[in-house]
DNA sequence: TGTGAAATCGATCCTTA
DNA sequence: TAAGGATCGATTTCACA
């Protein structure tokens, strides 16, 4: 698709700024990158069609939304071959409660972000995994609270 | 804090678009809530400043920015006095690397998120985290890739 | 690729209900 | 709390460097 796109330091200026502000006016974050606002909102255009920026999001208080439980959930699948794994990413589309499935290294194969209302949709939902969607051992972790959140991922300053 | 605030259904139509699309304008915004511009934007900042939405951001794509490797970590504390967790928590402060903390329930106490360039610098961060920071298990996942992702929170359709 | 000017469109405030 | 209208500022396009 798109070839290759080497970042340079303005680009990365505005990935960070908007990174943090998602809301920025184009105005204040050509101003901060010293460039004129047409330049600027063509780069921000570039970024989004190459793909660097996926997208905007408001970041919601999850605890405010009533949503129930939310979870983190280790999963070991039964099989190793790759149709399993496939065949298993696909099953996970048809799960809503499903928020975020991490493929990792190590002794776990994904680490699953859930939301359930309740412990019994939770039950339900687990013995699906295990019953009918490949999964061998699941470890449950309920989330507290996030001591510690970066916004984004750091972006580096320097490079041409 | 704030003392109570019960979100009705626009509020909710509201946040699910802005945790969708966290640029929409807020004329678009209104259209959709059926809300007149003035009224909408209103809503947006209350929610904003009764902490609802918490912030807007733009999502990247962390293999587009040359950041290294995404590890999630699961980690034990030796000890579990009140005092041995704040301490530690408050440790991840000055850890640049630490990009996302979460407190669970479960075998383990804090699964993270860490960014690192390569692997010796995770050895060396992980010295220090089983050295100085008071942590006795530490078990390592390197992110491959995330086959799903629902942008946000499932904010329920239904309600007052 | 960047700049600056021009035209359109959106955000925001205030008044009225 | 919501709507409508006025004002001001931002976005976007385009011709030119």
């Amino acid at each position: 698709m798109t070839a290759e796109y080497r970042l340079d330091r303005i680009d990365r200026r505005i990935l960070k700024a908007l990174q943090t502000d998602g809301r920025v006016t184009n105005q204040a974050l050509a101003d901060r990158v010293a460039l004129s606002p047409s330049a600027c909102l063509a780069r921000v255009r570039h970024l989004e069609q190459i793909g660097v920026i996926q997208g905007y999001h408001a970041r919601l208080d999850p605890y405010r939304l009533d949503i129930g439980l939310i979870l983190l959930v280790e999963v070991t699948l039964a099989g190793h071959q790759r149709d399993e794994k496939a065949g298993f990413e696909a099953a996970l589309d048809g799960l809503p409660q499903v928020v975020e499935a991490s493929h990792v290294s190590g002794d776990i194969d994904y680490l699953l972000k859930i939301v359930v209302k309740d412990m019994p949709e939770w039950t339900e939902l687990r013995d699906r995994l295990v019953g009918d969607l490949g999964v061998d051992r699941v470890t449950t972790h309920i989330l507290m609270d996030k001591p510690k959140i970066f916004i984004g991922y750091p972006v580096p300053d320097d490079g041409p």
